[in-house]
DNA sequence: GCCTAATCGAGACGGTACGTCTAGTCTTATA
DNA sequence: TATAAGACTAGACGTACCGTCTCGATTAGGC
């Protein structure tokens, strides 16, 4: 999915691997990823204004052209080593409970949004993203499309179940789910505890006439 | 309230007003003004990356020492601009019909959010707060804190009119209620249309034992 | 004579003077002269090769803002560290003995080209006005056809005196007589001493009928 | 002699050659030739700032690796380059008639530097001689030398002629005869016309006690 | 009607980071 | 074994802003 973000040298071997240092095979890995690194460490250790391309270059010990060959401003880069780092991680569970998925999911991203460090590399993307409409064109197609789609996952299985009727917009109530908590983080600093994201589940589940098994 | 929002020199008259450059009687009127509305005009005309202090500076001929005075950082500059303009704006109807006025007032926040030009400084500053802990509380407490408390009176007034029990936890029916909305502008870029605000308001009237009269 | 050369400040007085680091008088004299020592230093001890924008601005604490504001390239800043250190240094002595104040003349010269330090720096010019005609203009202007000036003057002497005839080409003259000692040392690298000066100033005296008379 | 200079694929045939692009054959001659005219066309085109390795390996569809293994600066690409067109050129004629001889030389010397395109390369090299002693030195001993040899043959002759006393020091003569050339057409941009360079052959001719026969 | 103090426009200053360019080294596949 | 291709580290280039400073001019208010 995300560009740049795997290779074929990676997988499986435990074989040292080729010390590319530059040849007609394309780029070097080790470079690679030194820089995804180094741009994540900085973002959490000095906060966004810390995060310079010269930087990102004397922390990975690569030199800046190198950063420039492969991506075009530190906020790619930041992308990047956000997809790398948790591209695949905030999946629902199915347990065949709803109530209890959706629960257990509104906590997971409560905590990923508001804890977690890809949570604050995210909060920097989604930053850029104000300022930048190009960037968030592609952080949309790069991540979020994804992800929401992962989220709707939720309620299509309930669909698939019979406990929605097959007709609901299933985008608006994704987002009238998990809209709240995204606000919270982003703009009011409000709490994103259990107890708020259980009222967020209950709402829901009474709206459409369902009742929480626990 | 706001630091460096209010001059004793602008009040009532319609006099031009004195030309001083330098004087000993606080800060000219005109250069602040001046110093906003470069401010203001270099976000929508060249986006947030073209806002620099030196920028603001030229446009509205004035010394950076000047700004420098009176501001710390440009997005505190555009944050004395933003608030100019639009600190009292966006205030909810009270019309006596509950639901009339939360759907007149979702739309008139989506509107807001999405489409207006302070917005944009709006989402700009969003933004800014993601980067700066201290940009970010110092925002809530000079625009959040009473924007929410506005949004509140909504319900405080239906609390008022017997119409929602009075233990409800308003904060958070507030954020459940306006959350979808700034999620769909600051995340997903999604229509924040009559459609989905409607729908909004009747999920919160619903919750409620309310009906809409229309 | 020379540009950005002299100031208004140095003259005369023992104040300590006031310590401009930037103010609407224009440029900081201390921040000028510091480049200039730079540079001058750097020729010397690291070669043409290592004199650059960035070290000059790290060996005289400058900003290379500062540098470029006043400078347009490195060369530029060579030739005003040339012009402040030996502008006004090879003029021939008016002895009224025409052969003497030849050859003392022309072993300056040689020892000026071949050995001292303002002598590396001219080497430097010359060699940047083979590569840059605009260059080379400029520093024609602003040294070399004043130097050939003084040139002249010896030759011009010795006409007044009587000892040549009014209507000799007397820049022919002047190159014919120092062209060798330039040649010897641009192009041959060969010897410059007082045995191959002597000879041409011995040459040109034959030539018009002059006697040494030593 | 020179470095780099011939090769054993060259010679006599003139079969197309063969299309080695890596061979186990010793070096690519199509190569080298590609190497030499892209410098020498960059150094015409674009001047010698102009000239890069990056540039003539480009222009010359060959790896910068290929130049790096033949050549160690872009100056002693140039070096080669100039050796490749003019090594041989500017050698004095014999006709038996000295004053004719030197007079028509310093006419095609005053050409050769000042006019022509390995003029023009051969600029470049002196400058270059003076910022690097270590390419002076091998400039000399590839070329100037050489040419300096030839310069002196002109003088020899005379010598064998009788014309010239035997104890004559040739080398500086012929700076002295030569020098003033150089001297303009490197730094004073002094014309270098017929009436100049007669000039200083009259002169030489009247030293020594010779008349001109024209 | 001076003197004093605060603020203004102007702009030079020491810095940091930008994004680009070229140098010179290295690795690989091809012939 | 030499080649074309091209990625690599290194570091200078010239530019844009940052935030600080010093200055002369302007303008009340206090003397």
């Amino acid at each position: 999915m995300a560009r740049a973000t795997h290779t074929t040298e990676a997988s499986g071997t435990s074989r040292p691997g080729p010390r590319h240092h530059g040849n007609r095979h394309g780029r070097s890995e080790e470079a690679r990823l030194a820089v995804l690194h180094a741009a994540d460490g900085l973002l959490v250790e000095k906060g966004f204004a810390g995060v310079t391309m010269e930087g990102i270059a004397t922390r990975a010990g690569v030199a800046k052209q190198t950063i420039y060959r492969w991506w075009s401003t530190k906020t790619d880069v930041l992308m990047d080593a956000f997809l790398q780092d948790v591209a695949e991680d905030l999946t629902a569970r199915d347990s065949g409970d709803t109530a209890r998925d959706l629960r257990v999911y509104l906590r997971e991203l409560a905590w990923f949004l508001s804890a977690s460090d890809p949570g604050a590399v995210f909060r920097a993307l989604i930053a850029q993203a104000q300022h930048d409409p190009v960037f968030a064109q592609e952080f949309r197609s790069r991540y979020l499309d994804e992800q929401r789609r992962r989220d709707r996952r939720l309620l299509e299985r309930a669909v698939e179940r019979g406990e929605l009727p097959p007709d609901l917009d299933l985008t608006a109530e994704t987002d009238q789910l998990m809209g709240p908590v995204y606000y919270r983080v982003l703009v009011t600093d409000g709490p994103v505890g259990k107890e708020f994201t259980d009222r967020l589940v209950d709402a829901f589940l009474a709206r459409h006439g369902l009742t929480a098994k626990s």
